[in-house]
RNA sequence: CGGGGCGUGGCGCAGUCCGGUAGCGCAUCUGCUUUGGGAGCAGAGGGUCGCUGGUUCAAAUCCAGUCGCCCCGACCA
């Protein structure tokens, strides 16, 4: 087991932050509550970036850039949208900072005449923005995207799944008709699922926000739900249908093709360095985080193994052509040619930084003409021919990358029961046992009750499956359909 | 904001009760030996003990004030 790494059965939270630590993902900041993201975890995003980009231009988005900056009375034009979020705003005052007189600190000076809100999402400006650029249905679809970092003054961070400030994508689209819209919101759902699913190897439950955990300003909210290690829930992605609300704060008209004024149908969508969470706690294990493959810089470690300066030579004169054979691949490798290190330091480094292959060579390697192929979920180790590496390793990748899939829905399978009456719901909460399947047709109240009496929340309605009829375990009015409960984070 | 804890070399901690020249582990640096699962030995460098004031011959230690951080809860992507 790994130096410094609490293990996850003793404390599962602990393990988290260690893991964050150790395999230098993040840093806490002399800002309370923000994090650097390290060149490790900002390696795994700009993956995630790439990946999702292509996804959302292959949908027809595009990308733009937004300010950072929300005149306060903006925020103040749609009222659930206000509710949501007038109490995590950081607003800015002033416009300067000045010496006094025998103070020794600055004072702030230049008092702003309407205070800017520090974007706690885009909606409104851009919102503001697209009163100007919409008049007619010609003018529709409007899909645009943009990569920013946003602020919420959060009253309790963990790195990475809560911060004050952090990275995300934000789509905010606009249509004719609601049909539309709502085909938006769906599709890109299904852009999350799929992103999850075949990049992160994390199985998702695609669904519907219940009115009590819908994005304010929505009509209403889908989402993509995960099970972590813990069995706790997380939210991985969102997609709003906004309905009118944003084009009638804003006022964002447009003319249709029977010559009718008619407010715009929008939608909202965002996915965050949470994901970067997320993945640790979905595949991560005690000696490190694990990186799938497809998320990799690096999909391979290679390791040479060496005493002597001549031994040195003559490995490196068999590993180098090999790693160029590979980048032509197309497989990217990291070689930790550090001589001062022994090779047991470099394997458990390479572990706790989660690259998903290591491949060592050494002399005894040369002499077989093999390399050592090492998958990091499992240590299973390959002995493989020098001339079958390049064909090898990406199969090999490509196992890896599917263990983890179904690794992951399988614990997630596990831990998830259906539950009839709510003393079983109750018991199942108390005993940690993770997500129950259970018909609702409870309120707000309802839920709220449900939350402080067993701490568990209502977490998606589910897309598919689980349609039947049945009798909602709190209230016992009829039912369609199950839906899920769990502790989230 | 409520409850709890903690501020001592880069990191993690001991020392505080009972005042007396600041210590340990890891990390770092140098040298030699090592290198297929976190190497060994020898040596070296590095600290206004969070800050301000008080008591005292003497304060990391006692007293008063103050600042900051972490954990638990409420809030949340």
């Amino acid at each position: 087991m790994a130096k410094n790494i609490t293990p996850r059965q003793k404390d599962y939270s602990q393990w988290y932050v260690d893991v964050v630590r150790e395999a230098k993902l993040a840093d806490h900041s002399p800002v309370k509550g923000c994090m650097v993201i390290r060149p490790n975890g900002y390696a795994i995003w700009e993956k995630m970036q790439q990946a999702l980009d292509n996804m959302f231009k292959e949908t027809g988005h595009v990308n733009a850039y937004f300010p950072l900056f929300i005149p306060q009375s903006f925020l103040e034009k749609e009222a659930e949208h206000v509710e949501g979020f007038a109490l995590e705003c950081a607003l800015v005052t002033h416009s300067g900072l000045e010496r006094v007189e025998g103070e020794a600190k600055l004072r702030p000076t230049g008092k702003l005449e309407e205070p800017l809100v520090v974007r706690p999402t885009s909606e409104t400006i851009i919102w503001a923005m697209y009163k100007n650029w919409i008049q007619s249905y010609r003018d529709l679809p409007l899909l645009i995207n943009q990569w920013a970092n946003i602020v919420r003054w959060e009253m309790r961070t963990r790195l990475f799944l809560r911060t004050t400030e952090f990275l995300w994508q934000e789509g905010h689209t606009a249509h004719a008709t609601a049909e539309e819209a709502e085909d938006e919101t769906q599709k890109m759902l299904g852009v999350y699922r799929t992103f999850a699913e075949d990049y992160m190897a994390m199985p998702v439950i695609p669904g519907l926000k219940s009115e009590g955990q819908k994005f304010p300003g929505a009509v209403h909210t889908y989402c993509i739900e995960a099970m972590m290690q813990d069995k706790k829930a997380l939210q991985a992605g969102t997609s709003h249908y906004l309905g009118q609300n944003f084009a009638k704060a804003f006022d964002v008209t447009f003319q249709n093709e029977r010559n009718e004024l008619e407010y715009v149908y929008a939608t909202s969508w965002g996915v965050s360095t949470r994901l970067i969470g997320a993945l640790v706690m979905t595949h991560g294990d005690d000696n490190g985080v694990i990186i799938p493959p497809k998320l990799a810089t690096w999909p391979v470690y290679a390791v040479p193994i060496f005493k002597k300066p001549e031994e040195k030579a003559a490995v490196m004169n068999v590993l180098e052509p090999l790693l160029a054979d590979l980048k032509k691949a197309g497989i990217g490798s990291r070689l930790d040619d550090r001589d001062q290190l022994t090779p047991g330091f470099k394997f458990a480094e390479g572990e706790l930084q989660g690259y998903p292959l290591r491949l060592e060579i050494g002399p005894k390697d040369i002499a077989k003409q093999q390399v050592v192929l090492t998958k990091r979920p499992n240590r299973e180790k390959m002995f493989v021919p020098l001339g079958n590496v390049v064909d090898e390793i990406p199969r090999v990748l490509e196992s890896i990358q599917k263990d983890l899939f179904n690794k992951a829905k399988a614990f997630r399978d596990e831990h998830t029961a259906p539950v009839e009456t709510y003393d079983e719901l109750r018991q199942a909460m108390e005993e940690d046992s993770g997500f129950v399947l259970c018909h609702w047709a409870g309120n707000q109240e309802d839920e709220e009750r449900v939350q402080s009496e067993t701490k568990a929340t209502l977490r998606v309605i589910p897309m598919d499956g689980h349609r039947e009829e049945g009798k909602c375990i709190l209230t016992g009015k009829p039912s369609s359909q199950r839906v899920i409960f769990g502790k989230a984070y």
